[in-house]
RNA sequence: UCCGCGGUAGCUCAAUUGGCAGAGCGGGUGGCUGUUAACCACUAGGUUGCAGGUUCGAGUCCUGCCCGCGGAGCCA
């Protein structure tokens, strides 16, 4: 007898098979009972019938409870009947171990209890097909990257020093000093662009901002493309390039999770090169019209972005911020060196920025000016600062929020559920 | 951090003006030959978040605290 995978069921149609798992649900009619399996890679219904009452198999049955751990063996079937189309026909049932009390029930429960059971509410349908999805994606970008030739270069998670000011730090403990958790790995993309040409980061980044919306995490993932002689048009041809790239791979190979999601595929088939683009003040000027009181020099706040969301369903990349709104190391635009060469692309369908990035400033005297009107300590960038010493070049790239990606492809209402283990402003248990 | 809302059975919620703390689900027991969050009957299950106060009487009113949820700012 074959030990199969629940995903595999359609290949071994009347043979025999084991199947290892757990007890999502069951339901008995009399002499019938209907044994819901799960096993990390779908759900399928065991049957056991018996016109004796008191069959061994009916009390191996009734002992059952959900999430209890089960290996049942039996016969493929196809029947229309079953949820999925097969079933397997049981004539062998063990037990592994009885779950007591499983907490999370097939009936509805509140967002706080299920977030204190997180370890648990993942075996549930959606959560587990959201965390399929969201490997999908990740694999997508990894494929992405690898494939047009870029290095990965793992950026370090324990930094010297404050890159973009300290209030939204994690500080530590670095034996004699002190040391703060990465809140980005561009710097070091930066100089691994000058080692490597076209580089990647992908890792977990983290910021103490007392954030508190559908849209943050403490602790997030990010994947950070760096490319040297790029501009800030090769970005965002690249920055499309890799959105369309995981939106073909989720529609091609995870439609059945988009549907267990109840997610409408429809607008993520839509979306197609180019996205739309707009600078930072023609954006204003939209939303002035529509009714939004920012004024230019603002930064687009949640309802800003909810406008924008509104007026496309493409996504929007907005280019020329002005300098003093945006990070210290964005490059001027030549026209208007009151603007820099930054992108954000916000996702359709009230999403948000996923995106942010541009061309970094490869001069050294204007980056040491830079340095000094933004109060940073000299200092901690002298390692930076050489990187415009020696041979420095114009080079660009941007950060791809995943958890955000994940959010819109799965039209979730909340980040949370986008990450197996988030840690929120008020959550960080289990 | 600020603004708003909430905490009652394992879970989701109800409880009229301050007047006997209840239902569904889940658990247990029994029934049903194709169930789809199955269904039917019976059954057990409570320090009403914590501390204090007002009152003949507090789940309900007041004060403080704890915990969480929604939103804002900031950001990916």
């Amino acid at each position: 007898m074959k030990r199969i995978y629940i995903e595999e069921v359609s290949q071994y149609k009347n043979e025999k098979v084991e199947i290892r798992g757990w007890v999502y649900n069951k339901r008995s009619s009399g002499k019938v009972r209907f044994l819901l399996v799960r096993d990390g890679t779908g759900i399928i219904q065991a049957t056991i019938f018996s016109p004796e009452k008191d069959h061994p198999l009916f009390q191996l049955f009734d002992n059952l409870t959900q999430e209890s751990a089960v290996i049942v063996r039996g016969q493929v079937k196809e029947d229309p009947r079953a949820p999925g189309g097969y079933e397997i026909a049981v004539n062998d049932l063990e037990t592994v171990h009885i779950a007591q009390n499983y907490p999370i029930t097939p009936k509805e429960h509140s967002v706080p209890f299920l977030m204190e059971h997180r370890h648990l509410w993942l075996r549930s349908r959606k959560q587990h097909a959201i965390l399929q999805i969201r490997w999908e994606i990740i694999r997508a970008i990894r494929d992405f990257f690898d494939g047009l030739g870029f290095r990965l270069i793992d950026a370090p998670i324990l930094t010297p020093s404050a890159c973009e000011g300290t209030t939204t730090l994690f500080e530590t403990e670095y034996f004699d000093q002190k040391a703060y958790l990465s809140q980005s790995g561009q710097l070091y993309m930066e100089a691994a662009a000058m080692a490597f040409g076209k580089v990647y980061c992908f890792g977990p980044t983290f910021r103490a901002e007392k954030s508190k919306t559908r849209r943050h995490l403490i602790e997030f993932w990010m994947v950070e493309p760096e490319v040297a002689f790029a501009t800030l048009e090769d970005i965002i041809l690249l920055a499309e390039d890799l959105i369309l790239f995981i939106l073909e791979r989720v529609l091609t190979k995870r439609r059945a999770e988009l549907e267990i999601l109840e997610r409408d595929p429809g607008p993520l088939e839509k979306i197609a090169k180019p996205f739309i683009r707009l600078t930072y003040e023609q954006t204003v000027k939209k939303l002035q019209q529509m009714g939004s009181k920012m004024l230019y020099g603002d930064d687009f706040g949640a309802p800003e972005e909810t406008l924008l969301s509104q007026l496309y369903d493409q996504p929007v990349c907005i280019t020329h911020f002005p300098a003093q709104i945006k990070a210290f190391y964005m490059q001027p635009d030549e026209n208007n060196p009151e603007v820099v060469l930054g992108v954000d692309v916000m996702a359709p369908e009230g999403y948000g920025e996923i995106i942010g990035g541009g061309q970094r400033i490869h001069d050294l005297s204007l980056l040491e000016k830079r340095i000094e009107e933004f109060n940073l300590p000299r200092e901690a960038y002298e390692w930076y600062l050489d990187l415009r010493r020696y041979g420095s070049v114009p080079h660009a790239g941007f950060g791809l929020g995943l958890e955000r990606t994940v959010a819109w492809i799965c039209k979730l209402k909340h980040i949370r559920e986008a990450i197996p283990f988030p840690r929120l402003l008020y959550r960080i248990y289990p």
